[in-house]
DNA sequence: GCCTATGTGGAGGAAAATATTCCGGTTCCT
DNA sequence: AGGAACCGGAATATTTTCCTCCACATAGGC
């Protein structure tokens, strides 16, 4: 009868933020890592939605570990959304800080943050998720503090004369948000399209065009080959 | 006992193309092209894997007359993926045969094809779809003609300097294919976003950029303003 | 090494979502 | 009018997902 009243809500409202009650034995502390680690991934590619047990299984973890660490699906989205939205602000706080100009920062941060497309995600295509970040103030402090260092980037791309002066962070969120969606399979086209399609979408965002494209231009027959021969 | 054997593998092989068996009463004509419709619309917002309950009720329709008109979810997606290539190529060559020059006449396809989602979703999106589509002669025979049109305008577009010429039609229909996301919500945000995308995407695509944006920049507040104050 | 609080896996029953059938009643067509 | 074709949706079957529970395992202080 260890659980006072009150602590599930507690748990839910907070999370395990490391510090929380007592500090986790060394296996359950790994275990839990797993989870989340799973999670991102999993989320990532099907959204929030999937069922717990595929989640779990994901972490080599049986479901009944998962279900004691977060009470809910809300409690997992939770978790998952305060490491991930903290992982992108320190991505993107690095690439200001290492990157000569602010558009190197922003493509550096644009190409290799996989992180931002689960931020998003989680923010704005996943309903339920929207709610569980809106109700939780520590994702929403970080999302506050990664809008504001991306507002400085887009802003001070725009002094150097590298953005176009008609978009605002809104609208560089808004376009790379739509690289969310994995096209299906697991072959050459599914693999080299995404990077084709930054570099062209980087294309339309910079004042003057004219970067060369990764790869080889893919023409309708690769689209026949995605379809037809894989059995 | 009506039905003789093989009659379903024939129905779904060939699906219902106009003069397949008995004409069908008009009634029972005029359901079918509501589920189609219906299906299209849902198929299009929430990909093929929506409840055949949901189907039928947005075509103002009892299940049953669903189920009776389509042996199972893989009839109805093939019968839809059979209407939506038809409409798309449709368009596709009015396109052409309209527009001054190919640059325009591709612009017009993206722009205006709403139909062109639901397509690339089936074909490239969904695995479950992606299987009916390819066992099924028609469609397969549709999309290779969708795709020998797009490839003259993009050769065309190319030829007039227009079109960069490191893409080709598998990088057009890609970068545009990323477009199949809505956000949600039904704000302002979610409405003029998809716009300035396609606007930005384009200048990417072009030889020279410079179309003014529609609408007005996009900040972060407008982020904010979308995930916050509703309810 | 031993002991116990803490942690684990996963079977299994409850609940929800979804698929599919069936038939009394209705509508079209000649 | 009359019969074949068709309709809606309640009812039933099936599948998916959730979540609890407990016999067994392990960490880690002593």
């Amino acid at each position: 009868m260890r659980e006072s009243p009150g602590w599930r809500a507690l748990g839910k409202a907070y999370g395990m933020t490391a510090d929380s009650e007592t500090p986790l034995r060394a296996d359950a502390r790994r275990n839990r890592d797993q989870i989340i680690a799973a999670a991102r991934t999993i989320f990532t590619q099907q959204g929030p939605d999937v069922p717990m047990e595929v989640i779990a299984r994901a972490a080599a973890v049986g479901v009944g570990t998962l279900y004691r660490r977060f009470p809910d699906r809300d409690a997992l989205i939770g978790a998952v959304a305060r490491d991930n939205f903290a992982r992108v602000l320190t991505e993107a706080r690095a690439s200001i800080a290492e990157e000569p100009t602010a558009w190197d920062a922003l493509v550096r941060f644009l190409r290799q943050s996989r992180e931002l497309k689960l931020s998003v995600q989680l923010a704005m295509v996943s309903p339920v998720a929207a709610v569980v970040i809106r109700d939780d103030p520590l994702t929403d402090e970080f999302r506050r503090a990664l809008l504001d260092e991306l507002d400085s980037v887009v802003h001070a791309a725009q002094a150097e004369g590298t953005l176009r002066k008609d978009v605002d962070t809104g609208d560089v969120a808004m376009l790379f948000s739509l690289l969310l969606r994995q096209i299906s399979g697991d072959d050459e086209l599914a693999r080299v399209a995404p990077e084709r399609c930054m570099t062209l979408m980087l294309d339309g965002l910079r004042a003057q065009p004219g970067s060369p494209l990764p790869g080889r231009p893919l023409t309708s027959e690769d689209l026949n080959k995605h379809l037809t021969p894989p059995t």
